[in-house]
DNA sequence: TTTT
DNA sequence: TTTT
């Protein structure tokens, strides 16, 4: 009924851009969220958490993000299950983001960072930067409509389930 | 650096309340929310979410709710993992809750359920009502301090991150 | 750059749909959540937090919602302000939701109260044009609470200025 | 029964630390968050929202955060009312913040800024009684926005009553 | 393995 | 498999 998550934390690698079969963006990253006590050992710890984006996001986050970088992220979780090469169901929780809020910037110590939002737009591939993520060949173009997830080979372990909207 | 999970949704289960080896209770359950879109088969699809409670919160919690009933979670996201019996690795995510709210109460038609909160204190197993869940035996007592987890016999999925605060 | 309020409460009255000069409709309440703690002088206390709802989910919740009904809304904080008549500026706290799920039906007694949210879509009174709408009886039920944000006639303090998206 | 706000923006000025009659400490600062659209005059907005922030992380947000900075806030709203000389109820509408994150330090370009979180401890003033402090001279840098709420010298507008927890 |  |  209710499903709202908020993170701020730091990319643990580069993100990695798709294209399901339909041609529809899909981008995945994870994020390491610092956990707010240390561990019995005295340790900071912290919890590595899957995001997904899809569509413009997804073209947007791949352009912008980097490995490193500190990011907000807001959307919903998700869980789904498929059976893997041993019969065996395996669960998968991720963050569905719907706003992605960039906290730094390819040279931090500008200081209006944070202008450059999700509103950004997307527009080709933004150039420099340690970039080796994403291959991201020619996007298909257009809105998505039917059944995106023909198989085309590419293993894409993202089921039907998981465009929304 | 931040971390916060807010759902409204229905346990699927009786709670089950458990003890560490130190008496730490903790709860679990997990909470089925709807998706607010349907799948592209036409179907109403829910994310079933595992949710862990800790101490008095987990012991109000086990009194309190029972399968099907409507709750709020308030809490951080929580990834651990573990080497399972055939040496792979299991990444487990669950909600550590630090608040929850329940929504509708054993008569729901009774109008004030919400004032039935956390507050509602935590003490004995409140009586009536359709038990059935969640086995538990005497309570060693106190608060904890070091390491609670020593190996009791009794399967708990739960290692060390997970003593929050 | 990032605005997100979650709330769970009861709404003092009914709600107030209205349609703004280009017919637009806009619904406000008022959402009465406890504290969690009481005060100095013991006792339990609320807040009162003025809601704005527009377009469809205006009409939704001037259709489902009602005085004392418990309901949860996601959305984000607008300080908005106007010179009033003595030429002093005001300054006015609401939230803008995008979501609102509805914890209680007319009959609260039903089990599936939850199932009658956002999606329900709209029935009556969404035959555009400036209804005025907003007036339906007195609703004998629910918990009584001072709510300091009260209907005094003056007419609505919303202009199409104000509409977001 | 469930009052949760989260937002990221900047400081509108430099945070204004006080003591409580009683010497508990009470930051305030406003937080310009940019609205997610442009209004019909095609303009960026953003919403001044006044924080409150009390006891250690009061101490530790004086000490930390200045004009410009970008800051994460979690908290609750929180709705006061108070008679003016004039006679008239006034509403206050604040968000009593329990978290805050600073996500940019002194020398911006330094990258670990977020390790500066709350738990950074508190330093100087923190010996307790009323110290008054907060003038802590003109801050150059920063982004400049028209803040709403400046301090206009009255005595602080927050008793020992507004004590939360 | 799932709730209404 | 992890970020700073």
């Amino acid at each position: 009924m209710l499903n709202r998550v908020i993170l701020i934390g730091r990319l643990t690698r580069d993100p990695e851009l798709r294209y399901t079969p339909a041609g529809v963006a899909v981008t995945q990253f994870t994020l390491a969220v610092d956990r707010p006590f240390t561990s019995n050992q005295g340790q900071r710890e912290a919890d590595f958490i899957p995001i997904v984006t899809w569509r413009q996001l997804a073209e947007t986050c791949a352009n912008y993000l980097r490995k490193g970088r500190l990011a907000a992220v807001e959307g919903r979780i998700q869980v789904r299950n498929y059976d893997n090469n041993e019969g065996r169901r395996v669960y998968v929780t991720e963050i569905i983001a719907d706003n992605v809020r960039f906290l730094e910037s390819a040279n931090s110590a500008n200081r209006d960072d944070s202008s450059m939002g999700i509103s950004g737009g997307g527009g080709g591939n933004s150039g420099g930067g340690n970039s080796g993520g994403g291959n991201r060949g020619s996007y298909g173009g257009g809105r998505e409509q039917q059944d995106p997830f023909q198989d085309d080979g590419r293993p894409i372990d993202i089921s039907d389930d998981d465009l929304p909207f």
